[in-house]
Formats: C-alpha cells, sequence, structure tokens
DNA sequence: CCAGTTGTTTCATTATTTGAACCATTGGTG
DNA sequence: CACCAATGGTTCAAATAATGAAACAACTGG
C-alpha cells in the first residue's frame, strides 16, 4: 500500500469519529507505528488535511477538505441536484429516501430524507454501504459495465445478515433479476428488518455514479408498495440522471462501455 | 517534501481549474515526472479523493472530498453560522463581504456575499488571501499568538501592490495599528483599487481561526465609512465568534498563549 | 502515412519511509 | 509527594517505496 493511501486511510478514521482522536488511539486503529502515524499527520496538517486542537492534541478533519468539497459540489452538484427528488419521494411515500455516489469501491450517502414516522429506518451520513448488499448496490451492479462487476465479485463478499447474497452465482442472479425489474430490492440483506428498493443514476454514458433507494420496515412491506415504491424511485433516479446529466431517461439499465 | 504532500498538491490544481486536466498538464502544473504524477494520481483515484473521466482521460476532483468535507461542517458548522451574518453585513452596506478559515498557511474564503452595486468588488470561492497582504490576514496577524506572527514574518512578504507592507517592520506596524483599532484596513495592500476592512473570528481560547471582511472599491473608500464599517464588520466577527464557541465578545484582540 | 502529442510501463538509482527504542509530559493514586 | 501508567513526541540505522529517464503504445490531425 502506498503511503499516500495510508495517510487518506487517516482521515477515513477521523471522518468517522465524532469527537477528535488522539496520537496512539489513530495509531491502533488505522494499525500503523506510532512514529509513522504522527508524520502522516504531521504532513496532512500541513497541508489543512487535518488539524490538531493545540491543548487536548486531538486530531481533527481540516479545512481543506470544505473548500474541496465545495469546489467539487460547485462543478458536480450532485447533493443538490438530489435533495428535491429524494425529500419529495420520502414525502410522497413516508419512507426514507436517500443517494449515494460511487466513492472508492461502495457507495456513499450524500443526502438522506428520514421518514417521519415513529418506526423507521434511520441512516448515517457518510456511511458506506457494500455494493454487494445493499438495494442501492443491486441497482448499481445491475447498470454496470459487466467488466466492474465481475471485479466486484472477485472480492470476498461478506454477509452481514443471513439473506446477504454470499455466493457468486446468488449475486449475478440478484443482477440479473434488478435488471429486468428495472430497480432492486433489498430484503434484509444488509440489516435485518430493512426492506428496500433502489435504483441507479447514471451518466451519458449509461456508467452509474449513484443510486437513490427508499429504504422500510420490513413490517411495512408488501408486494405491492414495493412494486409501487420501486418504480417511483426508478422515476426518480431517471430523472436526476437527466438533471445532472441531460440524460434520456428509460435507457439506465443498459450499460455502455 | 514528503509524498502524501506531493499527492496533496494535485488536487489544489485540480481544484483550480474548472474543466479536468489531462496527466501531462498536471505533471507541467506541479513540476513532477509525468510517471510521477500518474503513481499519485492513480492512488488518489483508488481513494476516491480524484477521479478520472473514462474516455476523455482527464482528472478531477473526486467525490471522497466532498463526504469528508461534510463530515467537517458537520461538526464545526463554519460555513453554516458565517452566511447570516456574512449576508446581514452585505446587505446592510451593500458591500462584498466574505468570510474566511485560516487553511495551511493562507486564509482561504469561505462564505462569500456579493455587492448588488455595479461597481463592485468581486471574489471567487476558495481564493487564498495571503495573511500579509490582506484585511483578513492583517485581522488575523493581529489576533494571532506572537510566535505564529513571528513565524509568518520569516517568510518572504511577496509584494502584490505597491502598497504591500514587504518588510518586517511595515507588516509589524500594521499588526500593531490593527490591534489598537479593533479592526483592520487594507487599502491596495493586495490587489489595486481594492479597500477592505477586517476583524479575526476567535476561538475560546482566544486564537484567531478565521476572519471576516468587507471589500470596497477604493473610490468609495472615505474615512468615515471606513471607520464605521471597520467596527461593524468587527461586531460581526465577535458575534460569529460567539455563536461558534460560546465566546464572550470583547476580548477578541487578545491572545493567549 | 507520418509527425506530434499524450498516456503508460519499466527498472536501476535514490531518497523516503519505517519502527523499535527512548524521552517528555501529563494525570491519576496510595 | 513520589510513583506509576498512559500518552504524545523524537531519533536513527535498516528497509522499503518513490523517483525519473527512457522506451513504448495509443491516438490525433494533417
Amino acid at each position: 500500500m502506498g503511503t499516500v493511501s495510508k495517510a487518506l486511510g487517516l482521515l477515513d478514521f477521523l471522518s468517522r469519529s465524532d469527537a477528535p482522536l488522539g496520537l496512539t488511539e489513530l495509531a491502533r486503529l488505522s494499525a500503523f507505528d506510532k512514529a509513522t502515524t504522527r508524520r502522516l499527520l504531521l504532513e496532512l496538517v500541513a497541508n489543512g488535511f487535518v488539524e490538531q486542537d493545540p491543548d487536548s492534541r486531538g486530531y481533527a478533519l481540516g479545512p481543506a477538505l470544505q473548500m474541496l468539497g465545495r469546489a467539487r459540489e460547485g462543478r458536480f452538484p450532485l447533493f443538490r441536484t438530489c435533495q428535491p427528488f429524494v425529500r419529495a419521494l420520502a414525502e410522497k411515500t413516508g419512507e426514507t429516501v436517500h443517494a449515494t455516489e460511487y466513492c472508492a469501491g461502495a457507495l456513499v450517502s450524500v443526502c438522506i430524507e428520514l421518514s417521519v414516522r415513529t418506526i423507521r429506518v434511520n441512516l448515517d451520513h457518510g456511511q458506506k454501504l457494500p455494493l454487494h448488499a445493499t438495494a442501492s448496490g443491486f441497482a448499481f451492479l445491475a447498470a454496470s459495465a459487466p467488466a466492474f462487476a465481475e471485479n466486484c465479485l472477485k472480492k470476498p463478499l461478506t454477509g452481514f445478515t443471513s439473506k446477504t447474497p454470499s455466493s457468486r452465482e446468488a449475486l449475478l442472479q440478484v443482477i440479473a433479476e434488478t435488471r429486468a425489474r428495472g430497480y432492486s430490492i433489498s430484503s434484509q440483506t444488509f440489516e435485518d428488518g430493512v426492506h428496500s428498493v433502489g435504483a441507479a443514476i447514471c451518466d451519458n454514458a449509461g456508467k452509474p455514479v449513484g443510486a437513490i433507494a427508499l429504504a422500510m420496515p420490513v413490517a411495512r412491506a408488501t408486494a405491492v408498495s414495493t412494486a409501487e415504491y420501486g418504480l417511483l424511485t426508478r422515476h426518480a433516479a431517471d430523472e436526476i440522471s437527466h438533471k445532472l446529466f441531460g440524460r434520456r431517461p428509460g435507457s439506465a439499465l443498459r450499460k455502455a462501455s
């Protein structure tokens, strides 16, 4: 693993913790040596990617990330574009809806709108959703080029629940079904009690860049509501794709490569 | 220079360009070898900090930056906090107002509200303002610990206009005046024709984290308007400091440790 | 078809990273 | 108050990863 990746990995740990992290703790989490961890941190600090509280000596995410994040949002306004659709879908259905973007092997949630009901699915911002175990992931894989999906199948498919498709064949079948259906269904494949439907957001070339998904408690899921919400989700994904890339909807499930 | 800094430097180039950059161009900008540049980029891509358009082969900022930026904004809501004050000040005065945060040796603008007048000062998002040549920088230095300011004085003080304080003594005097006055004044020290006033945003310990500044065309600047706007800016800075850190205003110019 | 450009790979050289051990400082405890 | 434990920070020889010149490949436009 290159030095750069190690340093960037530290940012990941910092993003997951709410409070600033100490050097030893960070070294333990990352499994790097204390001296190495420190050197990496110093370099990150010098560039504004991390900042250190002078008295607590804890390290936290730095301002450069906000600058760069803003710059990217300016050029590729995924959040701004998704939000109205996500909100509309959440209001219409009364369930939790969220949009995700593909980032480094997983889908990361960009925009979340929680259900208003007392029993609802809760999601964290920035949570990483695995491709092989979530509705968003199924939709993404179904819209991906075969080579990409194949590459994903090679990695170990960790099981999260008893229903996670953990064999190559099971996952391929889920993908095929998703393609035929037009939207994906995940029934407790990632977390027990959660039932969700998803659809991919695709660019001009048909390559998926992310997904939108609706999640409900399995107790509220019926065949009818699943189908209805699935189509609505699919429709929202097409509209977002269109707004972002000027893409004509309807071809969202064919892949170009 | 460490490898990590080199890689992070590439992000900086990408953030400055609107369109994706090619490998050769990026190598030329960064003055690294083509092979080196490529290796660094690949590592950044693998972590989601950069993404490569498959057909144009150009590199651009990646989604991870948005994720991490959002995470930081969640814990330290500088933008959200500054915006109402910046807007209010801009509306009240009719001039361009912006808030900046200290990041890696310079102040980077976080939040900008442009004047509505036909002749106005224009600012770019994410522009880096040098500490020794801008109203924001003067205010920041005046609120900094002596050791910090001293360290800044050691670096070469590049002159941007004929009025930039380019000697150690000149800058020290500007800092002393700023401290006595309560707000900073920059009369064409960074860009010809721009006159601005600024005040530092400080944390609980009195350490500055950024600044807020108001910029107007020098033609509109009078002693009276400068004093009035200076006080207003100072007031806004105190309010932001208070909102962010619960800091009691009034001590913004004393430094602790 | 050729010249010019850009992206990609290779590999010996070199410089950077690494980590075990060591010091410094802090905070808690009998 | 001395002691201990824990944490942050520092050092330096050994090991490893980064470097860049050069060669190669893939396009592009004339």
